[in-house]
DNA sequence: ATGAAAGCGCTAACAC
DNA sequence: GTGTTAGCGCTTTCAT
């Protein structure tokens, strides 16, 4: 029990029983066994957390959000990726509860049944992220994707545009994407302008490859068309390099939108306009309110992220022409 | 016990038992608790993982092959970012030993005393990776990052380029980047070439925009280098833009070179020349080798990688100029 | 094919 | 400030 204590940073043991017995540790090799502790405890310390990929900046920075606060007191992420699977999002939620963790973070409002079967419950704080559930299960910390669509349109509406084209992934499997594609024609309709300027790039996520490919569909299919929303950062680039290759200039001949705020956006040429969703707050944000439910001190709210467009060189003001 | 032998699939309970069971703890929303299991099996399901950064896709691939093939066998990672730091690396040692990993994989060789103590003591497979540690700790899957930079010098010096520059980190903190900087150093001097020509670009990780700087003040102090090699694709990507800023081609007046096989190598103009580490097959790898030494069948040899150097558009064979 | 007993390494609760 | 007892929810082992 002395040794229990001793390993417990605020604990009562004698400042000098607590030295000997970590030295002796240190001596012996002996390592805390923390699945022991938390089996008694019934805490475990973990917060389990699925994403659609390890391999994209935005949820990369959600997740250093997250695990940056969290591990302030002690927690740490149990990391899953869905690979934009929702069968492959419910295995993994049964896997990771059967780790007792404290809280479950997902990414989107759209699950299989069953899921969301699970995650109801389920007797621990579940945070939905990166969107505003039509349904919640829990708690939420996201934002529309339609309606940041609706601003990218209105920014390029504003410039004089009125022919403007959307590429985005094929429709069903990333529900953030088809939420942007679904905004992006609401907010062509709301300006009475034609919405069926679509180019699907493939199965999510899309590579820049697939919004280069994209682009170059485009300028065949739609060639006076004046702007382009894509769905991320990361096929804005795409699209603005196929635009390099054919000699066509760009914010000149078309504008440009991204989304997601990637670094490339600000340090390619021209730089990209997108949209801020502030994916590391979405992070920190998400920890704070996890640990606010679990402390039962303040109530814990749901959290409305206001992502910012941010206007840069790929748009600009179209010239008067006709 | 019967409903213990129902969650294990191949364990022997009459289907129909089986049957009854898995469809009450449905409705009861039972939860099989692993915790607890493995207490008492003494098998955690998991692999300790340390990556310095989460926000890089190198290691994410490296992770993702990880995950992909240990999950194969129902194995869990637990990640963790030491953010560069060889003593945040101890802290996370540490705390991940003691959720009783079955194999522990760390980035690189350069760690501190006590982290290597601590995973000289631990009675699990320890694999060292990206790197070919000087005195490895268990085994390891990696390459020479010097070697790497060899071959991309002798790239450039067979291209007739003899003034090469170098881009990269501040010294000490990435341990790869500086073996990646004493590998150029060390090719140019066997070259007879002047391997003076170094840039610090700031604290790793170096940043598109840190390669842009970076290459900048490149061209001033050293206007008349003909070709640079960079820490990274990024760097190497941030160089190449401030190029485009300044009206200066790519490759006729620099040819430029840079590391990982970034996606953005492929797809911007010109199409950047760089190594490929294959740092997904690091990760499989990997998890290969834990298998193995695990199931205590094979013998379970370390892995030496072979990063190819990819020529593209960004490196071309210098015009008699003089 | 199913069950009973013991125990994995900790900590909660209660002494003293 | 330190010790004793019991038990967290499983699996190992041995019976039947």
């Amino acid at each position: 029990m002395t040794v229990s204590r001793a390993f417990k940073a605020d604990s009562l043991v004698s400042a000098e029983t607590r030295e000997t017995i970590l030295r002796t540790a240190e001596e012996l090799g002996y390592v805390f066994d923390s699945t022991a502790a938390n089996l008694r405890s019934q805490k475990s310390g973990f917060v389990a957390v699925t994403i659609p990929s390890i391999n994209n900046a935005n949820f990369a920075d959600t997740v250093g959000g997250l695990s940056d606060t969290l591990s302030r007191r002690d927690m740490q992420i149990l990391l899953g990726y869905t690979n934009y699977n929702v069968e492959e999002e419910e295995r993994l939620i049964e896997q990771l509860l059967r780790r007792k963790p404290q809280a479950i973070v997902v990414t989107g409002g759209t699950h299989t049944q069953r899921a969301r079967r699970l995650l109801q419950t389920v007797a621990i704080p579940v945070i939905e992220t990166w969107d505003i559930p039509a349904d919640p299960i829990g708690h939420y910390v996201g934002f529309s994707n339609a309606v940041v669509m609706r601003d990218m349109v209105n920014h390029f509406v504003a410039l004089g545009c009125r022919r403007i084209a959307f590429i985005g992934g094929d429709v069903e499997r990333d529900a953030r994407g088809s939420e942007r594609r679904r905004g992006f024609v609401a907010a062509m309709q709301a300006h009475d302008l034609d919405p069926s300027r679509l180019i699907a790039a493939g199965p999510p996520p899309i590579s820049m490859r697939e919004g280069a490919d994209a682009m170059a569909r485009l300028i065949e299919l739609y060639p006076d068309t004046e702007a382009i929303v894509c769905v991320s950062d990361l096929a804005a680039y795409g699209a603005l390099t196929e635009c390099h290759r054919l000699g066509i200039a760009v914010p000149d001949r078309f504008s440009i939108g991204g989304f997601g705020n990637y670094e490339i956006g600000e340090v390619c040429v021209p730089t990209l306009t997108t949209i801020n969703a502030h994916a590391r707050e979405i992070g920190e944000r998400t920890a704070e309110l996890i640990l606010d439910i679990l402390d039962g001190s303040r109530p814990g709210a749901d959290v409305k992220i206001e992502p910012r467009l941010i206007a840069r060189d790929s748009s600009r003001a179209l010239l008067p022409r006709h």
